[in-house]
DNA sequence: TGTATATATGCACATATATACATGTATAAG
DNA sequence: CTTATACATGTATATATGTGCATATATACA
């Protein structure tokens, strides 16, 4: 995938603004460990609120940010949520941060 | 990449607090029209705050924030200071936003 | 030396954002 | 209908962050 040619042409206005609030969304901590538990497979929020050991309401306030950028998708099953990783572009992003971090150790 | 087997271990304390900040960094509309100008080579300070008709400063600012985070390189010239973007994961990762960004158009 | 050009940095400020606390809604169970 | 459980939402607040303005540094050139 890299050291391809360019982008074809430089993204729109729009695009760029909705990219940013799409890379914003990995850039704070408690949502990057809800990604990555959710890596894991499906979860309902009590179990990402006990593996955090965050207040619920917070979780609900992130799973709803990452609901609104489309990074996670949910679904319901009698008064339980579960929320999993909306597409495989999540957890691509995420590996490849990883690298990037990991490789980087001086 | 993607479809694997999740992350063998969840990330530690403080790569998930690395991580968010290189994600961060990707969070802003400067910054990645910065990094969309770059994605076609090498250019001077000069030569971005014309693209993006942005007071030199506040380019030299994002790009103070740019080489923090190691998303860009740069190589003096003379006077003139040319960036470029760090390594191949910086160029995947833009990629990667701008299909998903397209692939969610309602 | 002195001046112009290219870039970086310090500081201030307005805005954005994450979290805590309280409360609301929905479903299940008795 | 009442109570408990699971989750979401509203509001307030402390902190983080992007940008503008002024100024500093460094290199080239006269």
């Amino acid at each position: 995938m890299s050291n391809e040619h360019p982008f074809e042409n430089i993204p729109l206005e729009e695009e760029i603004t909705d990219l940013s609030e799409f890379f914003k969304t990995f850039g704070d901590p408690t949502r990057l460990r809800i990604l990555f538990f959710l890596a894991q497979g499906e979860k309902n929020v009590q179990s990402i609120t006990e593996e955090l050991g965050i207040q619920q309401a917070t979780i609900s306030h992130q799973l709803s940010t990452l609901r609104m950028l489309r990074l996670v998708s949910y679904r319901k099953e009698g008064r339980k949520v579960f929320y999993s990783l909306d597409d495989h572009h999540i957890f691509d992003i995420l590996k490849i941060g990883i690298h990037h971090i990991q490789e980087g150790q001086r």
